[in-house]
DNA sequence: AATGAATGAGTTTTCATTCAT
DNA sequence: CATGAATGAAAACTCATTCAT
């Protein structure tokens, strides 16, 4: 499965063109931008506020980030880029029946957005936030995982799989009753990452209009 | 219909003691707030602009209202209450059979969503900009709300007219997919809000296991 | 005579359309900066220390000037635009003999080098600070009193009052003498402004090559 | 001719004890540390792009130079004292005749000025921006280069070459125009480095009031 | 001879807020 | 009702400089 730690988050204009370099400072700052940028939104947050939670001054934020803005985009792109990689990787797993391939990306993003809470809280509120260049690549991104579902819903359709009239709908309802996950979900309440994914894996079926 | 004119946005500690003055200048910043707020959230908003979208100098906001806090949760509340009510007035006119019940809530949800479309946006992000006092009373409302739809389909599940082994999540996922609503919708789209309120409550149908 | 006070140094963004306030704020701004400018360049100057010297806190100069840029630019062109017309001014009240006219706008020059000292020292050598558009603006004004020099004097040598190979070099040691004054000048010196005016006179003619 | 390379630029304290080195690291950051403050003044000038422009790091650059200032106020002195050893020099090579000694110092102040292009610019405008006991040596400098201009004169006059009734003002005025040059001087205009320092000879005959 | 990582003081600018009028 | 003038705190960002390696 893929993980944070595969994707860099230090690839900006402060630091660009040599390998990726990972010492302690960079990544104290990235884990504590992620916490803070979810508890508070882009604006809410100031970038001292990371410095401090990350135990480094100010100025070390800039010697590993030029901007606050390249800062909290990579954040954002590693963020979408592994749960895209997280759906694509599943669905390469499984056949080509639309039943099983609605599960098995349903099941991936509960399980992302249950693992990944904090960066799917910001990815899901903060995307107005990017400067134009950042906000299209990640619109780039998302889409291609809308695209994913919508895939696997028409197809689903058209093999009789599936009787669902407004298949665009569906696949809205089942993306966003996964994408609110984040925002109730307790780690120590009834159901663990794998029961709640069966749960809404039985609701996106419910959703398309699958007879089970 | 309850409209948003009716509840008052200005009741603050401006304009204390003397009735709720109801003129230009208090509307048109009120006007000029959601919007922006909508736009770019709590911390993005300066009163700055929105003094100046609703033509009018800062201090003039000032009189109107006793601070950027107020102002904002003068918003919010307004606009939850405004839903509650709606949601209230719906189910007050029908009887108390659960589908028709689920049906009411959803379409006055739907409705809600697609005609306040601006606070609906602000009030899904910002509740965390909130000060504690604002926010718990937000809290409860939301709350109230969610209680409602959480009922309905309990009673629906006692009836047996709903099959349904996890009615919470099947109500996080039915308030999550209208809740989205206004991230997408396009009023010049192909869907009207009465057609995609019907589209709405079938999938909710769907999510509580109701056999059409 | 033109004075400085004739010219606005309060029209940028910051207040820009209604009429010229001049409350004791904006004018104690332009002189402190005008001073603090002259004495440290454009980059050694904080908005800080023009503040400080006008006896206002830093948010009130950003009340009069939006931006340290347009502050320092407003300062250039008032002085640049006074000068010329001082020039064009002394040009207008006499005749249109050669000789008359480079000892009027001689003594023009060396007067006002030595009546705004400050204000020259800064034109002198902050326009590479200016951003383009301003840059630009000044130009033109510079390059217009330029005209008028070169004007006079080839004029005198087509008439025969002058004589001069080399007319844009005389222009440009002319206009380099006169500039340079108030590196050194000193008010408490020898030579008054007057009679400065006339030793300069002096210097110019011989350099055009005029019989006296 | 005496060259820039033949005085030190790297005499400070980070490299003390030692033989001056003169590896490239050291050049190159002269070089591009004249460009830089040249263009953009003392306060314009970060040591970073300093650094950068040279190809090297800001640590190397400590290496080299002790401090912005030391690195600031090298340059500064080479420049001047190369100028008063080009003056000296020139004067060395012709016998006592005024014209001829003052014919001499112009070329090769104009010479100067053309070949030098960058160190004159500095030199003209930054003078402030150095610490007092640095400013004090240049101070020093510059005036041991005004007297030669100021002795030629004087004793022209004395000896009935020129007539000029205000010596002071006579070498003010030809400094100054030599000294501007810099600032309009286009290598590829009309007139090369000889044939403009010609042109100046002139001039400042003319201003001393020799007859030709 | 040179570098990467870090810092503290400083920069310009924006913000919510106040108050006399 | 409304404004113009002002403020203090904080924002993002830059700077010259240091130090271990």
């Amino acid at each position: 499965m893929t993980t944070a730690s595969e994707s860099s988050s230090h690839n900006g204009t402060a630091h660009n063109g040599t390998a990726i370099p990972r010492g302690q400072g960079g990544d104290a700052l990235s884990v504590a931008a992620r916490e803070i940028f979810a508890e508070r939104g882009y604006h809410g947050t100031s970038i001292r506020d990371i410095a401090k939670r990350a135990g480094l001054s100010l100025s070390a934020l800039y010697f590993w980030h030029s901007s606050k803005q390249e800062l909290f985009a990579g954040l954002m792109e590693d963020s979408v880029t592994d749960y895209v990689r997280a759906c694509d990787s599943a669905l390469r797993d499984c056949g080509d029946d639309p039943v099983e391939r609605l599960r098995a990306i349903v099941r991936a993003t509960v399980d992302y957005r249950v693992r990944r809470r904090v960066e799917s809280t910001i990815a899901a509120r903060e995307i107005r936030n990017l400067e134009p260049e950042h906000a299209q690549r990640l619109a780039e991104l998302r889409a291609s995982a809308t695209r994913l579902f919508q895939d696997i819903i028409d197809e689903g359709v058209r093999r009789g799989a599936f009787r669902c009239e407004h298949p665009a709908e569906a696949r809205r309802a089942i993306q966003a009753a996964c994408n609110a996950i984040p925002q109730w979900y307790d780690p120590e309440g009834d159901a663990g990452p794998a029961e709640l994914a069966e749960r809404y894996v039985a609701i996106a079926l419910r959703i398309v209009g699958h007879e089970s």
